[in-house]
RNA sequence: GCUGGGGUGGCGGAGUGGUCAAUCGCAACAGACUGUAAAUCUGUCGCCCGAAAGGGCUGCCCAGGUUCGAAUCCUGGUCCCAGCA
């Protein structure tokens, strides 16, 4: 039996926020939510309780990932992802979709082919061959027990032409479809729109999307290389058209500024690696600014990463004492990091949380964004 | 004291007559990272001018010398290392 649920708790009357719920097998999500990212079943260097101590709600695991390693079965036989994992929180997974997207993208790009079956691919850890489709994704997302599931899409890449952005989109409907179709109703499923930076498209993909009845709905295809301000754009087009009680998923989005758009569109979850891929190469969130810890600026700096920040790496370290971890590359540096990012980034949305309750939310990005570095 | 080896840019270490401002590694400095490959990638790295192309200056322990030309050869000095007394 399916126990998803998404309510809003109250809407923005200056914009097109929204403070929900999500509820799921799993727990609540309070949102909007920042989802950060656990590609590989764990949000690197973090233990669970980590996770849980720094504000996160869920996070994201890719299928594609758990299907080269340790492969879906032995995730199955150990009871799915929480029990394997020991996170008793919400999961959501990805289609496997965006690999081939981001697999594509550099060396690997003759390892990937498409067709209207799915993607056909080789596994970047020993290049063996390997199958998606959209029903093996469901299959996998099934097994892996995630609370969340997402129909398996094709990311357009930017910069393409209309033409092939419509056979991307088109190719993401059909698949779509199938999708839904193997689907085990049981759990929750996002479509996901696609479009590229064309109008008439996103339009078109919000409305089939939508119309398709899922649980939520994801937007996928931003963040690939257009500018911000197309972005911009394609969530006006798309979040004009999805239906309000529907939960709307942002895939990939996630720097600091970005964050207050989402919002300011009424998309409820985003997911994405920049707060912990960022911390592992330093760079630290502190107030308006992002610092790379690693300057020798910071090599005696005894104050905290951010003064005004509550997490247990703030509370507990110089900047001097980071500085060093990551200077000599010990592996302390990269949790410790994580820890912060982590916090900011679901700190900084509690306090949009309260500025929408308190109908500020304009004001609070307004100010916010003044002087963001 | 004798014998042998050696002193090169912040460090390690190539180079043994011109193509050397000097391979390379490290460090340093700058930049990148949006549905994740953390320990990665890119650039700079003697000094000065220039956005760059390029130009000028100083330079391979010190002092002389040979040569059209020396980090590279010779002489002296100095310091370090190894073996033997």
């Amino acid at each position: 039996m399916k126990s998803f649920s998404f309510q809003i708790l109250y809407k923005s009357r200056s914009s097109r926020a929204r403070l929900g719920v999500i509820r799921t097998a799993h727990g609540e999500i309070q949102t909007p939510a920042f989802i950060p990212v656990g590609t590989q079943a764990t949000v690197k260097s973090l233990t669970p309780e980590e996770i849980r101590m720094v504000g996160t709600q869920m996070f994201f695991v890719n299928t594609y990932h758990m299907a080269m390693r340790p492969g879906i079965e032995i995730v199955q036989a150990l009871g799915g992802l929480h029990t394997f994992m020991s996170w008793d929180g919400p999961i959501i997974t990805d289609s496997g979709g965006f690999q081939v997207f981001s697999l594509a993208k550099d060396e690997h790009a003759t390892l990937v082919k498409i067709t209207e079956e799915g993607v056909a691919f080789r596994s970047h850890w020993d290049g063996s061959y390997h199958m998606f489709t959209p029903e093996c994704s469901m299959a996998y997302q099934q097994a892996l027990v995630s609370d969340i599931h997402i129909a398996f899409d094709d990311c357009t890449p930017y910069g393409v032409s209309h033409d092939d952005a419509r056979k991307s989109m088109e190719r993401t409907h059909r698949w779509a479809i199938r999708s839904k179709e193997a689907h085990n109703g049981d759990f929750a499923l996002y479509g996901s729109v696609q479009g590229s930076v064309f109008e008439d498209l996103r339009k078109e993909s919000a409305k089939f999307i939508a119309s398709l009845d899922t649980d939520g709905i994801a937007i996928g295809g931003m963040a690939v290389g257009e500018s911000k301000e197309e972005m911009k754009q394609v969530l006006d087009w798309v979040c004009s058209i999805l239906p309000e009680e529907k939960p709307r998923h942002a895939l990939g989005i996630g720097e600091l500024d970005d964050v207050f758009v989402l919002i300011d569109h009424g998309i409820d979850t985003f997911d994405c690696v920049q707060p912990t891929r960022l911390a592992r190469v330093g760079y630290v969130y502190s107030g308006k600014q992002t610092i790379d810890i690693q300057k020798s600026l910071y090599a005696r700096d005894p104050n905290p990463i951010d003064p005004a920040c509550d997490c247990y790496t703030c509370k507990t370290f110089s900047r001097a004492y980071i500085h060093h971890l990551f200077r000599v590359r010990e592996l302390l540096a990269y949790r410790l990091a994580t820890i912060h990012n982590l916090r900011f980034m679901h700190r900084l949305i509690e306090h949009v949380r309260t500025a929408i309750q308190q109908d500020s939310f304009e004001e609070f990005a307004h100010k916010w964004m003044q002087d963001y570095i």
